[in-house]
DNA sequence: CTCATCTACATGCAAAATGCACATAGATGA
DNA sequence: TCATCTATGTGCATTTTGCATGTAGATGAG
């Protein structure tokens, strides 16, 4: 059932998201590097990246595969032979490959400076409270 | 200097940020824990978390600063007593401390979900190339 | 056959975040 | 006097994204 909120709660409305912006977009790389898939099989995919709720609507991973295949990072085809509707199956381009490398090299930078910031907030509870977390 | 370019070279228009959305807000709240401090200052401390480049730009830590604010997360004053420029000087509230750190617990999430994302890329890359990175 | 449901993809719209250009204004020193 | 630095801010356009909704073939129950 795509579509679903993302907010946990009922009601709330366009919360903060408080994650990685874009994020979507080298998880769907990764996931298509060496096996090609569409966008319905990607949404449930995603889960396998520890997500606690889905980090993106359908409508956003649809629209996503069809930015990466713009800039030539994905290529798609269409697949009717198999059962149900058809399917539009997007596979990685060797420039595609490139970026998700570049992807990777940004998101260790991005563990780095995590570490940073939750070092830093460690120090400080100890200062200030006499805490560790 | 604020209002600097983000993006490293020079006339790129706005590139892709590929990185933590939204770090800023808690990187300020940090900064502003146990030590007061205004919008100006706060934008230099922001390298002492390693970032290779500002996170962003001078208006949206202004502009930032005020929405933690109206959300009493921050609350300010004018100093208008040292020299140079009147300062709007930020410090943050209870409600902030608190909102910290559930942020905290949010990029601990986070952190687990990079090192699922790097690792599953190694596992790939080995796989696929023989490579280890 | 009919109809609800599931799979799959897509669009329209509005809200939110944010970069860039620019405005404002006091302080400082040449 | 005037350029420069410090400091805060606004206006505008672009990008991203959630939510609602549309379309359409496949499938199974009745």
């Amino acid at each position: 059932m795509p579509g679903r909120g993302r907010c946990g709660s009922e009601n709330r409305k366009r919360c903060r998201r408080r994650s990685i912006y874009g994020f979507l977009e080298p998880c769907l790389l990764l996931l298509l590097h060496g096996k090609e898939s569409h966008g319905y099989q990607l949404l449930e995919d995603l889960e396998k990246f520890g997500f606690h709720e889905v980090p993106a609507d359908s409508s956003t991973i649809y629209r996503m595969l069809r930015s990466l295949e713009e800039r030539n990072l994905v290529e798609s085809r269409w697949n009717e032979g198999d059962a149900g509707p058809a399917r539009r199956v997007y596979s990685l381009t060797d420039e595609g490959n490139l970026y998700l490398k570049s992807w990777v090299e940004e998101l260790k930078k991005t563990r780095h400076i995590l570490q940073t910031f939750l070092k830093k907030y460690r120090r400080h509870m100890e200062i200030f409270h006499g805490e560790n977390d």
